[in-house]
DNA sequence: AGTTGTCTTGAGCGATCACTCAATGCTGGT
DNA sequence: ACCAGCATTGAGTGATCGCTCAAGACAACT
């Protein structure tokens, strides 16, 4: 009542004789995702958490068990928005097709008001991942085959809108599709300029719309022209 | 004459007074080659480096000067490695379309052979380099930049061998190879199954191979069927 | 064999790592 | 006003980090 900007852990959180938690969880988490995002695990330090979390070593350790656990947790965090992102673009676009063409090209967007855009965090944690650290390497991992199967279910949709060929093999489509996203995004932090971003995304976007036109083609490999 | 075995540095270093360094800087960087390939910049210790060179901290200092020093000549010996196989391609095969087709496949190839195999160490190094490590960072890109001219050298050798349009952006089609490859390289370290990932190879592939016939195709965003 | 000078050695440097816990605040309930 | 009880604190844990250097080992010369 008194304060507006209540917030969602504030309702899961309303058990008696307890006060409320004077950190804000919510912020904390976007602070560690941002940090971590742009870092990665190895080189993000307790002390650098403590800065951006402004948060001490115990409260961090109270709230969150371990680094190892933070970084999941902004992790799950990062691919939740990626994938409402997606969610979002779906039903903004009556076609599937165009709703991943616009996904990719707004990457290419979001690097020109952002020149310091990173990667994507999953990938690069998959990459990072050592042996020690398998929690990490499993996870990034089943983010990639969640997202693989997003899009395959997209590809799908589009099948059933009738625009691939009822042969298309969509699973196929759907790695293709993520290559190019990854690739996409890592030429991003790259630092290719506007331009030349806008002319890759622009070739990965033309190369999905132009699916829809082609109806006869037997497979991703061997379009028939 | 006794030692059929003498390598390149002793050819360096036949100044008098001196005995033969005990040490074999050729297996050496071998070795922290494969080290950091694997666990990457951050998460290779010393005690690795030691281990794996078998070199005291010492006698690692004193050849290498440091450890982000090791690290470069590594990256370096990595990039010069690539830059062979891709040569090797080009003189074995007349078509350089094949040669670039046949660049992608290799990693499918290879993938077979060993499971475990890594994405691109330059590529992992641009991502992992942080702020303090400025020369990292600048020297991946460096070497990520010399990979996309080679590419496009080879574009041009295509278009002078009429296998492409006089009016093609022979940059444009660099960065989107470029691209191809290095999606592609990590999805094989994701652990995509060979079966998956000689499709992907093979649907980028043909990608290259198919623009050797649409010798009317004006953009490689807009082929015309 | 002795001399010379470089190379190797490995204990150990200060700094930083991820992390812990006894002490201290602060809040809600009475 | 007081108590009960959890959250926060921050100095400090042992381990490990990248790195150094005085001392010893050894080969090439005389």
């Amino acid at each position: 009542m008194t304060n507006a900007g209540q917030r969602e852990q504030d309702r899961l959180y309303v058990s008696p004789m307890t006060r409320a938690r004077p950190y804000d969880r919510d912020t904390a988490l976007d602070a560690a995702l941002t940090l971590f995002w742009k870092k990665g695990y190895h080189a993000t330090s307790l002390k650098d958490l403590e800065a951006a979390l402004q948060m001490k070593p115990g409260s961090i350790y109270a709230a969150f068990k371990s680094k190892e656990a933070l970084f999941l947790l902004a992790l799950d965090r990062y691919y939740q928005r990626n994938r409402q992102t997606l969610a979002d673009l779906q039903t903004a676009h009556a076609s599937p097709l165009t709703a991943l063409a616009e996904f990719l090209r707004s990457f290419a967007k979001a690097e020109a008001d952002d020149p310091k855009r990173r990667a994507c965090m999953v990938v690069r944690t998959m990459l990072d991942a050592t042996e020690g650290e398998a929690a990490l390497a499993v996870q990034s991992r089943h983010y990639l085959d969640k997202m693989t199967g997003e899009f395959r279910a997209i590809f799908d949709a589009a099948k059933a809108a009738g625009e691939l060929p009822e042969d298309a093999d969509t699973a196929r489509l759907a790695r293709r599709y993520q290559a190019n996203l990854t690739a996409l995004r890592i030429e991003a932090q790259r630092g290719l300029e506007a331009a030349a971003l806008s002319d890759l995304s622009e070739d990965m976007a033309c190369e999905i719309e132009a699916m829809r036109m082609k109806k006869g083609a037997e497979s991703p490999s061997a379009p028939a022209n």
